[in-house]
DNA sequence: GAGTTTGAAACT
DNA sequence: CAGTTTCAAACTC
């Protein structure tokens, strides 16, 4: 795979650009959701990067893996952009000096850095050595004195008054809040006639919270700013910051050469540091040979301290506030230890950054983090990580009782050290979901962004509990300040992405690590627990994106709750009698029972918000179904998803310990797959796959019930009426219903099994083939990266198809999220559902609609014919005859009916319908039908539920009860012709 | 199993 | 957005 892998990189036109997380929860969210990216919230963010268009822009030029000059533009977030004739851009210019190189270029070549300032706000004073505004937009960031009110609103003539901080030009912005922003205002001259045009070097931006404890920040090209939520640009010319610790993102401030960086005890500012795709190796190179460090410190008080090298990965250390007493240098170093521009450009499409790191860290590139909290993680932070190499290209890191194995490829490995101590260790390690003592592998992303990806630079691992590990060798990282969970945050952007974030990030384990597997469990009650074993005895199961997105929706949507709760592996236990077959045996007494007690055996279970809308415990086949019929089966998912609100970022990976991945739907993955048959939910309703089953069992459960007092109805009633006609024989119909019980009793056969009708032909050969996939691909053409494969559309791996050259599989995971986002950029939907209910129990409807032009809609080469719904007011079909009004369509049991069949049945429904109706819809089934509906009033009554569930449910329960009818006189009317075709022959 | 038909996806 | 091409599944023989 790690060949494949890297082959990857320099195929297609070397085409290596990171594809960034794409998430599920990306797919099926609305653009503009995607474009709420709250910034102020996710402090820590910067792997949202892609979701603008910018991104897209730079990713498709990256994809030409061309040196490109970055864009010299200063935007501030919420699409506050400034570009080069801005007035931000003059008037950094004017800041910075004529050494400021600010480029003009198209905005597709734009590469953006970003250097995030976390801060905690502090109420000093503010102070500013910076005498000249930085206008953006009609704001002004001015630094003309002490007095904050010298700001005006628009920009002062004045100029900057540099300050020389260690034979350093700086310009001081200073915040409202006594923050102090030491930019570099010019390169050293001998640097700065290295630096070609359009080329910046790496920044170091820094803040912090008293002005006697400033730290120095380089800047030798300020291209973009980035001011979060919450940090805004005064008219006053004051950066404000609200309250907490807001970050305060300065984008694109790139730097060159390094600069010391000072970080006062009582710093509260998280300096980041970024590092440009210089490819001039003077700087880069001089700077790494002096091994500077970077260090940043979060709001919170966590240290974190970055290592030369391209892609450092940043981890924070948690420190007591004021008791800091870390020092470093700011590291500024860049990657790109290349002078060829060649080279550059395929440093920059390296997808990976940490690739390559064989050789052991010089002793000064290790992170050194000094803290002297007495927190659970000062032992992180006082043990200093040291990278070892090991065979076989992988690079070891150790820290604090963990060990980060960081391979040739852009995976790294966390697994516990031997000897370390579980509770402490964990917290000093990188993990996901806050799990602990298992093998933890974090894949790194490649960054499609600026900067370089050195293949030989070693990398630094600093870790420590805090949450935020970033590094990146051209833009900079932001700590998170959230102490109260132990999410860690990994992102190396830039040439490479460790994203590793469970609060505000991504999350991108390497395959089998986070699966969702649902499983049966033991219990009665569905319930939803977190595996507590990465790796699955899952059987090879397929899933589907859309299913997945509304779990994981379930599973980050939790904002409060703990890192568990953002364990991407789940195992949801499904409704069973412990030992008891798929098919329970119900006896008649049971049903009666069941009867009696019937909403209770409806009630509602509280399940973990993964599974919330679950209610239903249910011991029919459908549950046996729902994994696949394999009770031991799991489903492992993958797919990349995040939270809403908290950013989290999954992907989860449905492959094995042993590499295989696993097919998580044993079902046929066409077109059109629709809620009702789970064995045809490939762009259904976007319920998951538990929920959709969960619903089926609900409904199947119904359906035993009603059947069960229809048919003590019409027994009762048959007896009544044999009672009249043989009153000579009043026991027989009663001996019989005895021994029928006994015999169903004995015989384990359900009294719905004997009512109801035949299985559904796709469910009867999904079982038939004993729970394994029916279809396969068969492409040769799309390499099934196309939605012409329905694997891939589906969201799945091709496995056991008989496709060409396929690239739909993990060892080609890069093409293929490539693929996917090429998808998602000509139809946002394209992985949506295609098949939608408006509402719970409304009729299915196609999103699209279909096409079709000869087919009349009749086969199956139209969608809705396929997923069995009428085709409706968004077809374009011609010649239709799929129409809705046909009262007997039950779309759900067409299966293997032929037109010929479908319309002789259609006309004799028809013609009998009045008769029929007074067959079946009997007093004493509509008896029964009220009689449940009252049940469930009650009982819903009792548990004190609200009006409205209830009579949602009653209505439920109406429906279920005449679908059942329905089904049942079908039936019967089936049975009927057959016996009169047997007469009749 | 080969060839044809069909309509969605992709492309222009 | 419309027309055309490509593609793979559905269908036919």
């Amino acid at each position: 795979m790690f060949t494949n892998r890297a082959q990857q990189c320099t195929d297609e036109l070397d085409d290596t650009t990171p594809l960034p997380e794409l998430t599920l929860y990306d797919m099926l969210e609305t653009p503009s959701d995607e474009q709420q990216s709250d910034v102020a919230a996710d402090t820590g963010d910067d792997e949202e990067e892609y979701e603008d268009e910018e991104y897209l822009s730079t990713s498709a030029n990256d994809s030409l893996n061309t040196p490109r000059p970055k864009k010299p533009n200063v935007r501030i977030l919420e699409n506050k952009r400034l570009t080069p004739g801005a007035p931000i851009g003059m008037a950094l210019k004017n800041i910075l000096g004529e050494s400021v190189k600010l480029v003009t270029t198209p905005p597709k070549t734009t590469q953006s850095t970003e250097i995030k300032i976390l801060n905690k706000l502090q109420t000093k004073p503010i102070k500013t050595f910076s005498n000249t505004a930085v206008k953006i937009g009609s704001t002004t960031i001015a630094s003309t004195s002490a007095s904050a009110a010298a700001a005006a609103t628009t920009t002062t003539a004045t100029t900057v008054t540099p300050k020389q901080i260690r034979g350093i030009t700086m310009t001081q912005i200073k915040t409202t809040d006594g923050k102090v922003i030491y930019l570099q205002k010019s390169l050293p001259a001998a640097d700065a006639q290295k630096l070609p045009v359009g080329v910046t070097t790496a920044t170091t931006t820094t803040t912090t919270a008293r002005l006697t404890k400033t730290v120095p920040v380089s800047s030798a090209g300020i291209r973009q700013t980035l001011l979060p939520k919450g940090v805004s640009i005064a008219s006053t010319g004051l950066i404000k910051s609200s309250a907490g610790s807001t970050p305060i993102t300065v984008r694109g401030i790139t730097a060159i050469g390094s600069s010391p960086t000072k970080i006062s005890p009582n710093a509260t500012t998280t300096v980041t540091a970024t590092l440009s795709t210089s490819p001039t190796t003077s700087t880069a190179g001089a700077v790494g040979n002096k091994m500077a460090i970077q260090m940043v410190r979060t709001a919170d008080g966590k240290l974190i301290k970055l290592n030369q090298g391209t892609a450092s990965m940043l981890l924070n250390a948690k420190a007591a506030a004021g008791a800091l007493k870390a020092t470093t240098t700011a590291a500024t170093t860049t990657t790109a230890a290349t002078t060829t521009t060649d080279t550059q450009a395929k440093a920059v499409g390296s997808p990976v950054i940490i690739k390559g790191a064989l050789k052991q860290l010089p002793a000064g590139a290790t992170l050194k983090t000094t803290t002297t909290s007495a927190s659970t993680a000062t032992s992180n932070a006082t043990s200093p990580a040291a990278s070892t190499a090991l065979p076989g290209g992988k690079l070891l890191v150790q820290s604090a009782g963990k060990q980060i194995v960081v391979a040739s490829k852009n995976i790294i490995k966390l697994s516990p050290k031997p000897g370390a101590s579980g509770a402490t260790a964990s917290n000093a390690s990188i993990q996901l979901g806050g799990k602990s003592g298992g093998v933890q592998i974090v894949r790194v992303l490649p960054s499609n962004k600026s900067g370089t990806s050195t293949l030989t630079s070693p990398q630094n691992v600093s870790i420590g509990r805090p949450r935020t590990i970033s590094s990146n060798n051209s833009s900079s990282t932001s700590s998170n300040n959230n102490n109260s969970s132990n999410t860690t945050n990994v992102s190396i952007t830039n040439a490479g992405k460790i994203v590793m974030k469970t609060m505000g990030g991504s999350i991108v384990p390497l395959p089998s690590m986070q699966t969702l597997v649902s499983r049966r469990g033991p219990s009665g009650a569905a319930n939803i627990t977190h595996a507590k074993t990465p790796s699955s005895q899952a059987q090879p199961i397929k899933h589907r994106l859309s299913d997945l997105n509304v779990q994981i929706k379930h599973m980050t949507g939790e904002g409060g709750e703990g890192p568990d709760a953002k364990k991407a592996r789940y195992v949801i236990s499904m409704p069973r009698v412990p030992g008891a077959p798929r098919t329970t045996p119900v006896t008649q007494q049971q049903l009666q029972k069941l009867m009696a007690t019937r909403p209770s055996q409806v009630k509602r279970i509280s399940l973990p918000s993964p599974v919330r809308s679950s209610k239903t415990a249910d011991t029919s086949k459908a549950a046996a179904d729902s994994d696949g019929g394999n009770s031991t089966g799991r489903k492992v998912y993958n797919l990349i998803t995040k939270s809403n609100a908290n950013g989290v970022k999954y992907m989860i990976c449905n492959k094995t310990s042993e590499g295989k991945p696993h097919s998580v739907y044993n079902t046929t993955m066409r077109r059109g797959y629709t809620l009702n048959d789970p064995a045809k939910i490939r762009r259904g309703v976007p319920l998951t796959v538990q929920q959709a089953k969960l619903k089926q069992m609900r409904l199947q459960h119904q359906r035993k019930v009603l059947a069960h007092n229809q048919t003590k109805l019409r027994q009762a009633h048959l007896q009544k009426q044999q009672q009249k006609v043989k009153p000579t024989q009043p026991q027989q119909p009663k001996e019989q219903q005895q021994q029928d019980q006994s015999t169903q009793g004995k015989s384990g056969k359900a009294l719905f099994d004997v009512l109801k009708p035949p299985a559904a032909p796709a469910a009867s050969a999904l079982d038939a083939l004993g729970g394994s996939r029916r279809k396969h691909c068969n492409c040769s053409k799309s390499q099934c990266l196309k939605l012409y494969c329905d694997c891939f559309a589906n969201g799945e791996f091709c496995q056991d198809c008989t496709c060409k050259d396929c690239f739909n599989n993990l060892d080609y995971e890069v093409k293929r999220e490539r693929a996917i986002r090429s998808c998602l950029e000509r139809n946002p939907s394209a992985f949506k559902p295609k098949i939608t209910a408006p509402n719970s129990g409304d009729m299915r409807l196609h999103n699209k609609g279909c096409n079709c032009k000869r087919s009349g809609c009749l086969k199956n080469y139209c969608e809705c014919y396929e997923a069995k719904i009428p085709c409706s007011s968004m077809c374009k079909c011609m010649g239709c005859r799929n129409m809705e009004d046909r009262p007997d369509v039950d779309m759900d049991s067409m299966d293997g009916l032929n037109d010929a069949k479908f319309h002789a049945k259609h006309k004799d429904v028809n013609g009998t319908q009045e008769n029929r109706s007074n067959l079946y819809l009997t007093d004493e089934v509509i008896e029964a039908t009220i009689m449940c509906m009252i049940s469930r009033i009650v009982m819903n009554e009792k548990q004190n539920m609200a009006l409205e569930d209830t009579e949602r449910e009653v209505m439920e329960e109406l429906g279920e009860s005449l679908n059942q009818i329905i089904t049942f006189a079908k039936e019967k009317n089936d049975t009927k012709q057959q016996d009169e075709t047997k007469a009749a022959t």
